[in-house]
DNA sequence: CGCGATCTAATAACAGTGTTATATTTTCGT
DNA sequence: ACGAAAATATAACACTGTTATTAGATCGCG
């Protein structure tokens, strides 16, 4: 408020940050397919002019949402970061990334629904070439990658296989059961029981040495 | 032909399936997002109500695109049966998934892309309650569970799990490879190796005995 | 302060979409 | 052969995203 030149730049960023907020809610509740660019206005009461002077269209609008929703899953992802126990790190990590989905379905299926348009492409990383949305995602499948590494350090994980390839497994094993539960093909009376045994089976078959397993309590 | 009461049936039937082979022609050109029941009507010659006739509505034809695409899963989940040789089977299953879902990216993105609009209910199986799309499309999965339980059986899989349990695991996997791809977070110079990496670390970790491994090479 | 230039915002218009209403033709049973 | 019913087409409606156009606010700068 002692700015006085950034009067200006404070309205257009506090209109952006209204209507992204008021986006998200519209998200959630109808779904990417649904989502209309003149009820954001509506809600937000502008005209539909003014979401194109903040975003440009509603690919800059889809744009922006995919971005956010990148961010919310980093947030899920960095409070299940126990350093110190990583075979804890790693469930915790796994249920972290089926909450955000369960919690954000909208935000999930703008990401992984399969419309590529706002999927960049590949880049190479200090694990391999990946292909991650932006600087402040990629966090989250970097976090994955070092519970691994960590957990084999610490040989908790007895897997000789590189951390990306496990990591890589592991991301679409909670991908594929999580899609498929929130493209409800999942019993919805059964999905947490199946989520907990099939991570259970995975971690415990082709990760974790079983001798090291008493440590840890499976959880929810 | 020697049918005379059956010309008007005849007809509309014809009818119906023709429209069929454009839409799926449609859908697998633009994607389920951007299919529109007017250019399916300019591209077969008729009038927008024509469609309305036939199908009742947009819902109609998506609804009838969806059964399509899981009875031609089923074509190449039948087209993997090799009952004598249970990890083959396994293994051709799992590799036909991916073929399906590459060679059909608009039929996948419709059938798992999140849209619940089309998915049944759960229902009632001889495996448990599973959630499958109809009569036609439940062969597919209960395929891949017979070849884990004849692979348990013979003593191929030697994981003590239920057949159901390892068929879930087995298609949320396959289907969180495969969708990851589709929607673009796999290199796609790698995405063939990764795939099949992967498929190899899940089937000889958590299924197969290792003893019994040497009699099978992996394709493609 | 003044004032042209630039950016912001709203209204109006346009080409699409799915769907409903209405009219016209075709088909079919009796 | 004729009335009922189904099929098909045309027109209209309420939406969508986007582009023109126009009015209003803001800013740079002499």
């Amino acid at each position: 408020m002692a700015d006085p030149d950034s009067s200006t730049a404070n309205d257009t960023e506090a209109l952006h940050d209204r209507l992204l907020i008021i986006a998200e809610r519209l998200l959630a509740a109808h779904g990417p397919d649904r989502f209309t660019l003149r009820e954001l206005a509506r809600e937000a009461g502008i005209s539909t002019m003014g979401i194109y002077t903040v975003f440009g269209g509603k690919d800059g609008v889809m744009r922006t949402l995919y971005a956010a929703g990148f961010a919310r899953l980093y947030t899920y992802a960095a409070s299940a970061e126990d350093r110190s126990n990583p075979a804890k790190w790693l469930y915790d990590a796994l249920f972290a990334y089926r909450r955000f989905a369960l919690d954000h379905v909208g935000f999930y299926r703008l990401m992984f629904g399969g419309d590529k348009r706002f999927v960049p492409i590949a880049r190479n990383t200090r694990f391999g070439t990946l292909v991650v949305p932006d600087q402040g995602a990629y966090p989250s499948y970097e976090s994955l990658m070092d519970a691994f590494a960590e957990g084999q350090r610490q040989g908790v994980i007895t897997s000789q296989r590189s951390a990306d390839q496990l990591a890589h497994l592991a991301w679409a094993i909670i991908h594929g059961l999580v899609s498929l539960e929130i493209a409800g093909y999942v019993d919805l009376a059964h999905a947490q029981d199946r989520f907990a045994d099939s991570v259970g089976l995975f971690v415990q078959s082709v990760l974790i040495d079983p001798t090291k397993l008493n440590a840890l309590e499976l959880r929810r």
